[in-house]
DNA sequence: TGTGAAATCTTCTGATA
DNA sequence: TATCAGAAGATTTCACA
């Protein structure tokens, strides 16, 4: 639960620094200067200001898992059947690999996750051979994502 | 839908240097090189391989949207009324900044989508005065991520 | 696929307006 | 917060193993 303290002010400048960035990571610092017309130095000091007011949280690179063969992705509701076994049950699911992200749900499930795999088959094994064969996993929904429409970050 | 002709191949050298992208796409080239033990040039070559057979998607800064004030992240599974009404939906929600997935699924809804809101009264806005007024949207489900657990990549 | 070397550009820091 | 200037380091390309 990464937090900061600090009284976060961003202007229109930090804006368009962090949304050239946000874009590409690798954007070199002194071409975004250049672009916005202030000199690399300031922007090297905002973007540690921003860095140390928590809201950079790092960057990453972005694979397209398609090239890999990775076509189907999929939500994937889960039922436990005591409050016990969520912790356990967690703890499970960061040990497959297909397994993307997991948040824990208000609404019907207890567990709501994001799984990664190159096809229906591979989605029908995780889920037979992995996901059903957890303690405490009583009753699965599958949602297959069909088609990706949007794929974005806040706003800023 | 980016998609690649190329027959890539990817060795345990193109992992590595993958894998410390994946976590800090700043880090330099020359580091990974030292790390790796091979020279920047070769780092570089490979890098420009990947990025031709379309594996690189890009490079993104991911911001903490807690230090702006947004706590809420929930999926909201969305009836339609007639198939007819899908892409009018999707360019409505589109133009709602507080929403950062959009999928097409198989099962209940027609429509899945990820909303990133400041807290529970902003997403009830969101709800009742942005989702529930776009044409054909008949019925919703909401459920709110309450801790997300895991949130990471395809593993390679 | 790999390397070293050279040219060019970037990052980072410190002094200062 | 901004600037400039300099040192250190990174990127990129090329000729070649």
């Amino acid at each position: 639960m990464k937090s900061s303290n600090s009284n976060l002010k961003i202007d229109g400048i930090d804006k368009r620094i962090l949304r050239f960035l946000m874009e590409d990571a690798r954007r070199p610092i002194l071409e975004i200067a250049r672009n916005i017309g202030i000199s690399g130095a300031a922007i090297h000091q905002r973007l540690r200001k921003l860095e140390n007011s928590g809201l950079l949280a790092g960057s990453k690179f972005v694979l397209n898992p398609r090239i890999l063969g990775y076509t189907t992705l999929a939500y994937i509701g889960i039922f436990l059947d005591r409050a016990m076994s969520n912790p356990q049950a967690v703890a499970a699911l960061e040990k497959i690999p297909e397994v993307l992200e997991c948040h824990y749900t208000t609404g019907n499930w207890s567990i709501l996750i994001k799984v990664l795999c190159k096809d229906n088959e591979h989605l029908m094994h995780v889920l037979n051979k992995k996901i059903q064969q957890i303690e405490g996993v009583s009753r699965t929904e599958t949602f297959i994502s069909l088609d990706q429409q949007i794929d974005r970050q806040l706003k800023i």
